[in-house]
DNA sequence: CTCGGTGCAAATGCTTTGCAATGTC
DNA sequence: GACATTGCAAAGCATTTGCACCGAG
């Protein structure tokens, strides 16, 4: 992914909060969301973080996922456990998920019309939409046909 | 809501599954919910008990949550926070929400082409549908009209 | 030089667990 | 009676917080 392009909507996002500071750490954190395939969690990244020899505290990675968060680099998500899981959201069009609660696989997939139909809704609350979530829980193919 | 219904659903449940027992405390704690409004926490369910001279601990609470969960009398949410939500199924259609994150509202809305459309997506990945969850994040109309 | 950010470790708060006592089947 | 369930308190975890130190602006 465009690395550069990231660094820099970091950037923006901080100096147009007015106080909000540029530091490595939170640099080392974006790159390493960057690399990251699929979905993970605080722990995978700070141990992922902490192999490539960048010296993090989790605190740090929790507070940096915020502002990511923020900014629109990731996106935070609450499947069935106890755990907040991340994705990177640049470059990537929105999407939402099917969990199988067999084998805990995740699968991703887009839909123009359930876009539609969600910011239809929300118009006729008078909402207005900031972000959109939607898990379907089931079984997937696979574990399907194992039983 | 017609409690009685609600008793045979979770009876039967009990007993299909072989060894769970018919306890006072698990319709206790159906009854609680079943004179619930709206979503609930695992605290206030408990707190509502207490109050109301059921003596329970927590720890049966959240068993008994999971079992109505099994057995499709209430549903588990997770929203925004770190708490899980419920609220009874049991005599109300399937809804989504619309959350509200300035005031922390919470708007229920059903649509039957967002039903259709989930289920077009599932069967076209050969995913077997169990439960689905759709959660719009943004601002209620009240909070708009304040800013 | 200021004040926001970091690291660490302790604290918090929801949820789960271990185990003896209880009561359903 | 056997054994699932309960209550209690302790343990587990993910996440947050307090505070001294550091370093970006």
């Amino acid at each position: 992914m465009d690395t550069q392009a990231a660094h820099e909507i970091l950037t923006k996002h901080l100096k147009s909060n007015g106080k909000q500071r540029a530091t490595p750490e939170r640099f080392a954190i974006l790159d390493a969301v960057l690399q990251s395939q699929g979905h993970f969690d605080v722990e995978a990244l700070y141990y992922r973080l902490i192999s490539n020899g960048v010296k993090v505290s989790k605190a740090t990675v929790y507070n940096t996922l915020e502002v990511l968060q923020e900014c629109g680099l990731v996106s935070k998500y609450r499947f069935a456990e106890n755990t907040s899981r991340y994705e990177k959201a640049f470059g990537r069009p929105h999407h939402h998920h099917m969990i199988c609660l067999n084998c805990g696989d995740i699968i991703e997939f887009t839909s123009d019309r359930l876009e539609r139909i969600q910011e239809e809704m929300a118009n006729s609350k008078g909402f207005e939409i900031q972000s959109t979530t939607i898990q379907i829980f089931g079984t997937c193919s696979k574990c399907r046909k194992k039983v």
